[in-house]
DNA sequence: CTGAAAGCGCTTACAG
DNA sequence: CTGAAAGCGCTTACAG
């Protein structure tokens, strides 16, 4: 009557454990929160239950990953994949493992993945930028060995070219993805001898770094300097001025990613392998007309 | 050489896992991502793996949790309980299986836990209140059948009482523990023949729907009313005005809770089984001296 | 000290 | 259709 089948004896006389993992880099970013909320969320309709694995400590390296995860521990594991660390998990997934990428559609072709449209999410930023009456405009990036850097900066150069104009190599600032690489392009920027009247940064939190290292030099936000990020963090509303910013569906890239994945597991053949979730242009208070 | 033992098959000749789990009610809320964090981050230098349960939808029961997790899915549990679901947990805790409650040292007294000091919390801020000047001060609390806010009504109780103050019954209103009621504790106050000239709530999100009521009443934070809070979510910080509140250490109440219960899992005597850690008064820009 | 066997608690293919 | 046996991949107590 209250008998509980051992998960263990069941694993090891099945072949299946009954667990889905989740491989983040850290769990000090936001979005990083959100998208685990997603997983966890989908995953209670589900009979599986979600091990959450880390790797922020730079100990745990892939392959200690492929070994523990290949040996048994999962069914099926969602990676959010640090750029250069893929050789354990194609190894895993040639083996007919089941891993689902996260925001990583570009270097490992061969995976199931879920990212968003980051090309068209910063060509939309910069258009509403070009909009406003900007041209020159600035982009304080992330890692460019990040493949979503790299495709938020051609989404940049994209709406520049139909507008007419090249985007030069001084108005690219590539540097940490935080507020310290924010501070170190603003502060590149402003030492221009024509600074740009716009900046389209690769994450909110560079965005922030901007906003102070302006705000340092005096300058006025939107008045004298429009931004644009990309994340829509949970602070960008709450910023002053509240930021304009490319929202990415963090909770249903979750969602999206372990449905995708419990078909693998379950051998069901899942209707797309390589699914693209819709970025959304949220216009608050950072960015205003060129008025000079 | 690349040989990977099977965790099931070591789980079921030793009866032991490897998987030590969480069991949050929900993800929706920051600080239990921060609890998250100070476990995932402290459990990186174990050789556990974290298997992450949520309760947010009502169908995953306690008497489901009791079989998943009693049946031998992990080797220990921490346990953010939410009031009366206690049972299955004891009876786990009876049997020997480690458990590990966080912030609800109250009601379980036969369970190790970790905890803050809500009344002292409370205290302080109320404190804090008293030295600006203010003697008509409400509290906007969540459930009374929750612990700590029980805890932190004592706390204001015990200040108000130490300054020759009683606190009267229209002071206190127990509602939602969010916006709303936030919004409903504000709305109560402001009716009242004397309105408090300053609002103690039991948590951050409850200031901020004060902080909107009061807003949409024409009264100007903290000039008009002085609100502290209790957590110091991340928006806390970034509000306008900036929230004064009391800091939780959620990292911290997080990497102790894990270190406990390794503790236990692993048969080593624990130090102290009840840890009580330290909150901390910040005080931002939504409190001011009494003018009136 | 070494190595073969039993056992952990299930599932499943198979004999009856 | 039912029930006893084999097997999943380890660990460990035990025989040699």
């Amino acid at each position: 009557m209250r008998y509980v089948p051992n998960p263990a004896a069941i694993g090891l006389s099945r072949g299946k454990t009954g667990l889905v993992g989740i491989l983040v880099p850290t769990l000090a970013w936001a979005w990083v929160l959100e998208v685990i909320r997603g997983v966890a969320e989908r995953r209670e309709r589900s009979p599986y239950e979600l091990v959450l694995f880390t790797t922020s400590s730079q100990e745990r390296n892939e392959e200690l990953f492929g070994r523990t995860l290949a040996g048994g521990l999962t069914d099926g594991l969602l990676v959010m994949l640090p750029p250069g660390t893929a050789e354990a998990f194609t190894d895993m997934q040639r083996r007919g493992f089941p891993v689902v990428l996260i925001d990583d559609r570009g270097y490992h072709l061969e995976f199931p993945s879920v990212s968003v449209t980051n090309q068209h999410g910063a060509y939309q930023a910069t258009r509403h930028l070009l909009d406003l009456g900007h041209q020159r405009i600035a982009v304080a990036s992330g890692p460019l060995d990040y493949r979503y850097n790299q495709e938020r900066l051609h989404g940049v150069r994209q709406a520049l070219g139909e507008a007419g104009l090249a985007l030069r190599d001084e108005l690219v600032h590539a540097g940490e993805p935080n507020e310290a690489g924010g501070g170190a392009a603003a502060q590149a920027f402003m030492g221009l001898p024509e600074p740009p009247t716009a900046i389209f940064a690769a994450n909110d939190l560079i965005s922030f770094g901007v906003m102070a290292a302006a705000a340092e030099r005096g300058l006025r936000i939107p008045r004298d300097l429009s931004i644009v990020g990309f994340d829509d963090l949970p602070q960008a509303a709450l910023a002053r001025p509240a930021l304009t910013t490319v929202r990415q569906p963090m909770y249903r890239i979750g969602l999206t990613a372990v449905e995708l994945l419990l078909d693998l597991v379950e051998g069901r053949p899942p209707s797309r392998s390589r699914i693209e979730l819709e970025t959304e242009l949220v216009i608050r208070e950072s960015t205003m007309r060129r008025e000079f």
